[in-house]
DNA sequence: TATCACCTGTAATTAAATTACATTATAGTC
DNA sequence: GACTATAATGTAATTTAATTACAGGTGATA
């Protein structure tokens, strides 16, 4: 089973369990809470199946025992991604804003956790490192992710610029060539403009990766897409908030990757930057 | 004990246990991970001391039972920043610096769940809110955020600016008054420019609000201040990628406390700047 | 010195979980 | 449809784990 939580287990077996086991997992996900707190005869008897039935279930999953299952259970119950208790209401006072938009992110994160490919992660990486050029392009809620992505991949030995402005964008677009790899962030991939923009970077042969929603007319025009979680949020009408924090993780997966792919044959150019704003700082 | 983590209890309460209760307490805490597994009698054996010692020892810090208090330990552990798994090693495969960054990010919000004090969040809400505009400073690779917290910020009513030119920064402070608030973001509080602007502010009677550093030279000047996260990672060395998800996540709860405090009296204002981008999508 | 409160271990008991055995249900074959 | 083999499941028995009861030891206080 290795590092799959053992709730995300039991949904995935759902549909391969017998009549008992079905009823004892309904049992259990009816109120996860308070299953860690029970025996096997609690449990038993909530789930109308006999006490011996708990036990096996949980060899099915692989556990070792009811009470192996129920360590388990807890540490997948306090790691729980949830959605509903992060919805912000009118009387929320602080700490209660403070709990959720916290527990909202980190959702967000754990919710990318089986979507990222790491082929395409890789294929990504390598089109950065074999690039003479990379261009980072965003634009309205996007473009400080420009920015940052800029200030992340520049260190790495490839010449890298951010663009925020459309116009400023279709020209480099035009000006580039084979030997050039574009990033584009747009949480919808839909934005006339950036798509118009992604015509142009492949109209100059350079490579394109989109950030960007998943099937979206941007991620077609893309030699490699990746998702920018838009799914979990309406970007055109609510506020981006957990979607930048996902497509920020990925700017940090993709530099790690280049910076890994680079090797230590960098350390004097990246200590070179560091050193770079020495005396910027009071000791 | 409310929510506070066994662990956290357990710690906070090594200095009052007896004899038996600390070699008990020294046992689980040198492998959390296996103690959540042991039977009573693994773990006296373990702690040398008896049986019923291990039952006594979970009443002490509030437990119902043995079992309770494993399952209590398997939710801390699987809580717990994990900082020394997310260190990204040279032969790290795309699956694994994958997950090691999303977790690294997870961990990183956990870190900050109990340390911002709700308080300081609706001081600096309140100012916000009291504002006749808010100016948004930051520099090099805290220059994204401001622009992100702009983004955020200035769609609830109070207008809204955003500079990461230095000189800028120095002119709008200085020509700024009592109606205004300035957000600085700085992660380590230490940077020369940006101390230097702060002590034009305050010239300035504008109200201070940074988030920085603890104790920093910069938090020392601010009205509020609202940590970094800045003690994770030394961002002077390290391309800082964990701090800018803490400090985003702050920019996310201070624009939440802010839509919340205006109410909803800002329903058109917001609605009109949605429509503002009307047409620029493909449908 | 005596008393009291607290700590701790041994022994006994209870509770919880698992195994063994028997019965029932289901699926496949003729 | 009948029969057989296998899987699923319950009851009863057994084992394991945890807790309670009782007794003894230690340290502090009057």
């Amino acid at each position: 089973m290795g590092d799959m939580s053992i709730l995300d287990h039991l949904q995935k077996e759902m549909s391969s369990l017998s009549k008992a086991e079905l009823s004892i997992a309904k049992a259990i996900l009816s109120d996860v809470d308070a299953a860690v707190q029970m025996t096997t005869a609690d449990l038993a008897k909530l789930a109308k199946v006999s006490d011996p039935m708990i036990s096996r279930f949980c060899r099915t999953l692989g556990c070792k025992s009811f009470p192996d299952f129920k360590v388990q259970l807890a540490k997948s119950v306090a790691t729980l991604p949830s959605f509903i208790s992060s919805a912000v209401s009118p009387g929320d006072d602080a700490a209660l804003y403070i709990e959720k938009r916290i527990s909202a992110n980190q959702s967000a994160l754990e919710y990318i956790r089986g979507r990222l490919e790491p082929q395409v992660i890789e294929t990504a990486v390598k089109l950065l490192q074999k690039s003479k050029r990379i261009e980072i392009f965003g634009m309205g809620a996007s473009a400080a992710i420009a920015q940052d992505a800029q200030d992340k991949l520049f260190r790495f030995g490839i010449p890298t610029g951010a663009y925020v402005d459309h116009l400023m964008q279709r020209m480099v677009a035009a000006a580039a060539n084979e030997d050039s790899t574009f990033i584009l962030f747009s949480f919808t991939g839909r934005t006339k403009e950036m798509i118009k923009i992604a015509h142009i970077v492949r109209e100059s042969n350079a490579k394109l990766i989109a950030i960007t929603h998943p099937g979206s007319p941007l991620s077609k025009l893309a030699h490699v897409s990746i998702t920018s979680g838009d799914e979990l949020e309406d970007t055109t009408i609510y506020v981006p908030m957990t979607v930048r924090i996902i497509v920020l993780t990925i700017v940090d997966i993709l530099a790690t990757g280049l910076a890994l792919a680079q090797g230590n044959r960098l350390d004097k150019h990246l200590k070179r930057i560091t050193n770079s704003v020495d005396g910027t700082k009071i000791e």
